[in-house]
DNA sequence: CCGTAATATGTTATAATATAACACTTAACG
DNA sequence: CGTTAAGTGTTATATTATAACATATTACGG
């Protein structure tokens, strides 16, 4: 439970780690990180926030890396199935992981004021809901937190 | 944490009850339950599925009650600010609340083979995850879980 | 190497989900 | 009963996502 995210940090340090940590898992895993692939994940990398898959086609299409919708789609299927980044469905859209390679249950922290995600590890979601969806008979398979509500950076500087 | 839904349990008496409790509580705060707002709930209430606005709409026109898309949109807006109903960002559907009145922070468990929703409930998402991001200085407003997996009656009767 | 199968990409078209904007009607309330 | 707020009808369009098929690239056994 180490949110990050929202706390300043190196961050071309923490770009740099997780390419190489990915690199090196694709790599093992006989997984392609073709050139589309790699740079949607910078993209995302690059800003701690959800980007929309049209805001990602946009910066793909200016680098002339694919021009339709299905290239950005594609690529971020690739990159939720392997987990090296997830779909915050609540705002239809992406984040880089901050746990790659790691089998996890994410919880995510999004600010409702500048869709800064941070992302943190429940294990109360499988412990406290599994329990009981498992005396009902559910079997879980994946579990997503999303809590909405404001970061400390806009709750300094509030609403403009 | 009592998930329903996937249980058998007396549904007629489950949508009375329901929608004498919601109109007692709008009688109460003064809000207008409209016919398409009602019948919203009633179509929401008879499922303890996750039905899309356009599902909604169809059954609506097929009544006579409203043609175009922000018909639905509006009076699932209008149940879903009121806690009648919650919206399920994976599914981008809705489902009628199974607490409704009690303020709470849901909990669901999808069936990704029948689109089957149980409605369960997690103290933990704030407790928790709450004191992690209250030291990260985040302030939670809303929180919800969303599990998906097999429920009992898929796992019995597996895929066709 | 090279052929072939699997995987990935390019492209067109369209589906599915959702909202903006404005005219009009109904309900609330003094 | 007039005025204002709230709700509805409707047109148009924005946003998000995928189906389908042609082409290119990669993996890998022979």
């Amino acid at each position: 439970m180490d949110p990050i995210g929202f706390s300043s940090h190196d961050h071309t340090h923490c770009i740099t780690d997780n390419m190489a940590q990915i690199e090196a898992h694709c790599a093992k895993e006989g997984l392609q990180l073709t050139s589309v692939r790699r740079r949607v994940l910078e993209i995302l990398l690059h800003e701690h926030r959800a980007l929309g898959a049209y805001d990602i086609l946009d910066k793909l299409r200016s680098e002339g890396l694919g021009s339709q919708p299905p290239v950005a789609y594609r690529a971020l299927d690739f990159l939720v199935t392997h987990g090296f980044a997830h779909k915050i469905e609540r705002l239809n859209a992406f984040v880089a992981c901050a746990h790659p390679g790691k089998v996890h249950d994410p919880a995510f922290l999004i600010c409702r004021k500048c869709d800064g995600v941070a992302e943190a590890q429940t294990k109360s979601a499988r412990g406290q809901l599994g329990s009981s969806a498992k005396i009902a008979g559910f079997h879980i398979e994946r579990a997503v937190l999303e809590a909405v509500g404001v970061c400390p950076n806009c709750t300094e500087r509030p609403a403009i």
